[in-house]
RNA sequence: GGAGAGAUGGCAGAGUGGUCGAAUGCGGUGGUCUUGAAAACCAUUGUACAGCAAUGUACCGGGGGUUCGAAUCCCUCUCUCUCCGCCA
């Protein structure tokens, strides 16, 4: 979430940026100012009076040891209005806190001034594209027809262990899927990412510290009776290590990459784009995440996105670099960039990637800090990306690889798969 | 699932109603000494909010209560640990 004190001073700013995620702040940002204004004089109000009863406590207390009773019983009386007073000032505090609260968690971060205005998917703006597109002529099946047939991947098995959207992966195709993973996660160790294994469920605490809660709360998995989320990235247990944690300048950046199956309910998406691997309840993921100087965290961004391009060079994969619109980045980022490969027989170009930088909107959340040279303590940016998305980098595999007698195997992994064909 | 114990500053750990934001030790930072280092010694060392500042207020797991006054007493919730059972 944004720094109250950042809208207060920045108000036209803050509502001009906003303008561009198409989002109407002039009232709600109105509202919060009104808010923090209130909640400034009760708490000075409310701490004035605190002042004045921690006095007289005291003072009825040395008196009560000089065996002064009666003047001590005087003083008593005294402070009965005092405490009624400072009832009804913490209790208007608090509500006022909670609703200045309520509305900041509904205002968006505030998008980076390169981001253009847009209003849908559509008027995302194409930065690069390289790699070749295979001619596979008139015979390139989709991914789907394709692994049935070499029966790596079945989906109705997945249907009937748990439902649509939870394919199984067999033979050659768990193998791959089980490449892919330490394939990437080398690719991320080598560029000084630290593995990490966090949990797949989370508490409150973490869904709200990366965003997800409350306002997606519905595209999350959650376990009512423990009250505890599947996370939907591993961003989500990965960035929340450092809740509560104020850095040394000198331990920035933090990099950590992580990978977790992911689960998302996708509610509402059904029909359109969900055959295959296209979209599922559950795939694997790997993410990196770093925490950065707020100075750096622009260079950091631009530097996870050659990694990840590197990575799809290497896979010779065709991709495709989007700058995210007002319009299509998420409410948590200020700028977004995504990766598309192009699967070659569906026609499409399938996300694999997303890496954002959020500035300070989750580290707000999360309390998470550094103490800078001038020792003050001041809010970190954290970034994230995926490096990679595992289906739809399969999906493209498998349509861009395949020949005649089955599906190649990319080169770098050949060695993580033991193996360089499916046939 | 059953029984018990506990939650205090970066860590360890004292504090059971009054000037306690909290002893002490360790750690961190700065300094003295030293050619340098170690040791020793001295000093310093939480966070948030309000305020130009002086300063004030809050925080001893969360919430509520008793009291003039709560880290300390009461209620409640959450979490952690130990033992038993079950179990990868």
């Amino acid at each position: 979430m944004l720094q109250v004190a950042y809208i207060r001073a920045h108000k036209n700013e803050v509502v001009a940026k906003l303008a561009v995620k198409n989002f109407d702040a002039r009232d709600i940002i109105d509202a919060l100012i009104s808010l923090d204004e209130k909640r400034r004089q009760t708490q000075a109000e409310h701490d004035d009076t605190l002042a004045n009863s921690n006095k007289l406590s005291k003072e009825i207390g040395i008196l009560y040891k000089s065996g002064n009773t009666e003047e001590a019983n005087a003083k008593k009386a005294q402070t009965a209005e005092l405490k009624d007073r400072s009832k009804q000032l913490s209790q208007l505090l608090s509500e006022t806190q909670k609703m200045l609260h309520d509305k900041l968690v509904q205002i968006p971060n505030i998008p980076h001034e390169s981001v253009p205005k847009g209003k849908s998917e559509e008027d995302n703006k194409v930065i690069s594209q390289e790699g070749e597109i295979p001619n596979l002529g008139d015979h390139a099946k989709p991914h789907w027809e394709l692994v049935a047939e070499k029966n790596i991947i079945d989906f109705e098995l997945g249907v009937k262990i748990t439902g649509a959207g939870f394919p199984v992966y067999r033979g050659k195709g768990a193998k791959l899927q089980r490449a892919l993973i330490n394939y990437f996660l080398d690719k991320n160790i080598e560029a000084g990412y630290e593995e990490v294994m966090p949990p797949h469920l989370v508490n409150e605490a973490s869904g709200f510290g990366t965003g997800q809660l409350p306002d997606k709360e519905g595209q999350m998995y959650h376990v009512t009776e423990d009250n505890l989320y599947l996370i939907p990235t591993a961003e989500v247990p990965v960035t929340n290590i450092f809740r509560d944690v104020i850095l040394k300048k000198e331990d920035l950046p933090v990099k950590c990459t992580a990978y977790t199956p992911c689960f998302r309910r996708e509610a509402g998406s059904y029909g359109k784009d969900v055959r295959g691997l296209n979209r599922l309840h559950q795939f694997d993921k790997i993410e990196i995440v770093q925490i950065q100087h707020p100075e750096e965290s622009y260079k950091t961004l631009d530097s996870m996105v050659d990694h990840v391009a590197g990575i799809l060079r290497e896979l010779k994969l065709p991709f495709r670099i989007l700058q995210l619109c007002g319009g299509d980045i998420s409410f948590t980022s200020s700028l977004t960039y995504d990766f598309e490969v192009y699967s070659t027989a569906q026609d499409k170009w399938l996300e694999v990637s997303s890496v954002s930088n959020f500035e300070s909107y989750q580290t707000n959340r999360l309390k998470l800090r550094y103490r800078d040279d001038d020792k003050k303590i001041k809010l970190c940016h954290s970034l994230n990306g995926s490096s990679l998305a595992l289906p739809r980098v399969l999906a493209a595999i498998i349509e861009n690889y395949q020949d005649a007698n089955g599906i190649r195997i990319p080169e770098v992994l050949i060695p993580y798969c033991g193996f360089d064909k499916i046939e």
